[in-house]
This record gives C-alpha cells, structure tokens and sequence, in this order.
DNA sequence: AGTATCCTGGAA
DNA sequence: TTCCAGGATACT
C-alpha cells in the first residue's frame, strides 16, 4: 500500500520513536517475512530511521541495517507498552522502549538484514528520489527518450523514478492533464515540465495529509492513526463521480494490469 | 511489452 | 463465487 508519502510519514514517526534505542529481542511468527537471523542485530542500536524509495531503512550502530519493504498491506505499529500480537503480525521487534510490530496481511513486504555493502547494491538499483535535484525535466527527457512505453507505466517504475506508485501516478498525471496511455517518446516538453511540477505537488500534498488510506485502511501511521490524504484523490478509485474541473466522468481502465483513473477531457 | 505469481480478505 | 487491492519480480 504504501508509496513515498507514506513510507516517510512512518520514517519520521519512527525517527523520533526509536532512534538511539536498542533492540533487545526479536520474535518471528513468520519465517518469509524475517528470512535472516535475528541474532546478527540482538543488542544492536538504531541510529536512525531513513527512506529511499519505498523501501524503509533502520541503520544500525554496526554499520547493519535492517531493509524493510511493506508491499501493499505492511505495517509498522510502535507501541510503548505491552501489546499482544495482532492476527497479521508477523515480527514483533522489542526495543529497550517499546515494540514495534509489523503487521502484514498479505504476507508480501518483508524484513532483511543487510550489511553496507549489500545495502549500496539494493539502494543503487533505484532512480532519482523525486525531492532530489537530479530529478529534473532534463532528466526525465533522458529517461524517456525513445521508449513507447504509456506514461503511467513508467511512472510505476522504480528503477526510472523512486517512490512514485499506483495514487501518485493517477494524481499527478491529472495535475498534468496527460493521458495516461500515452506513450512517454509523445511527451511535449511542455508536458514532461507539467509532469515533474506535478509529481512533486501531488506527493508534497500526501506527505502534508500524513499519507492515503485509501477504501480498505490498510495504510496507518505507527499509532495506528489513519492518514486523510483519501479526501483530496482528484480521480484515485473516483470512476464514475464527475470530474473536479470539466465534470465529464472519471474512467477507469487497465493499463499494466493496475487500474487507472482519469478524466477523458481534461486528459487526452 | 504483457501476464502470472506471491498472499489474504473485503466487497460486489 | 468472482473480482479487486497503495508492489515488485520472474516468466513468456
């Protein structure tokens, strides 16, 4: 579920929650979702929570991180006091302050163990990170380049620009006026300026709204609150309600096997 | 460039 | 019962 605003509404909650705090057990209820062994980071500090893309970073004292991705349905629930595990709790990480539980329905997101050197490779297969300076209309013209790929679909790529998923896409692509099929080589540069504008304001606007909990809720902050970015999706899951500026009706489609969202005259 | 797959659960 | 889901990857 969660996308770039909402993985660094976790990262800043979590940075103030845990950092400097040591981990003192760690209880799997689910081998797929903590593969390695705990033991390698027992005692263990946490000098900071970091995000790089979707991914979460907790860097630890001995130059160990734990990498943690939440997929579609992973949580983070920090808790100071005792709390017995939820169904879809999978780990529960004890810190000298509290416990962090991750919770994860879909048993999808998991946690890992890297060293620095393993951290670099994973970290380096990414883009730009979209508040980043190397994100640029420049950049983006590059990356683009000849492909005829549809816009949306490449949007979606992480390896072209970190963070951006399914409810950022949509947004932005409406912010832009752009269709979402259309092939990102028939991008005006007037458009791909529109297009970076655009992302960088639909996301700001997530993180401002502590991000999107969008029908099913699945997304929470580490307090178990919801975030309220859901009251302000311009066309995310608004098919068939009319659209905010021409009133034509939202349409859904298919493209890359994820469901799209768009207004057929605003975006054409 | 598409689509199958990993999972579970809620809605239609 | 079928379809759908804020993701990513391994395949045709």
């Amino acid at each position: 579920m969660p996308e770039l605003p909402e993985v660094e509404t976790i990262k800043r909650y979590l940075n103030k929650a845990i950092s400097e705090k040591r981990i003192v057990d760690i209880e799997i209820l689910s081998k797929k979702q903590f593969p390695d062994n705990p033991k390698e980071v027992i005692g263990e500090k946490i000098l900071s929570v970091e995000r790089r893309a979707k991914n979460l970073i907790i860097k630890l004292s001995d130059k160990k991180a734990l990498f943690i991705h939440l997929k579609l349905s992973g949580q983070l629930i920090w808790e100071r006091k005792t709390k017995i595990p939820a169904k879809s709790t999978r780990v529960v990480i004890s810190l000298n302050n509290g416990k962090l539980f991750f919770n994860e329905i879909r048993k999808l997101g998991w946690i890992k163990i890297l060293n620095q050197n393993q951290l670099d490779l994973e970290l380096a297969r990414f883009g730009p990170e979209p508040f980043s300076k190397d994100f640029s209309t420049e950049y983006l013209q590059k990356v683009f380049g000849k492909s005829a790929r549809p816009i949306k679909t490449v949007l979606l790529d992480q390896e072209k620009i970190a963070g951006i998923g399914n409810i950022y896409a949509n947004e932005a692509l409406f912010e832009a006026k752009i269709n979402p099929r259309k092939p990102v080589n028939k991008l005006t540069v007037r458009e791909i300026e529109r297009l970076q504008k655009a992302i960088l304001l639909v996301l700001k606007e997530g993180i401002k709204y502590g991000g999107a909990s969008a029908a099913d809720q699945l997304y929470v902050r580490p307090d178990s609150s919801h975030g309220s970015y859901q009251q302000h999706f311009r066309v995310y899951q608004k098919d068939g309600e009319k659209c905010q500026k021409c009133e034509t009706i939202i349409k859904r489609i298919n493209l890359g096997g994820r469901g799209t969202f768009f207004c057929p005259k605003c975006q054409r």
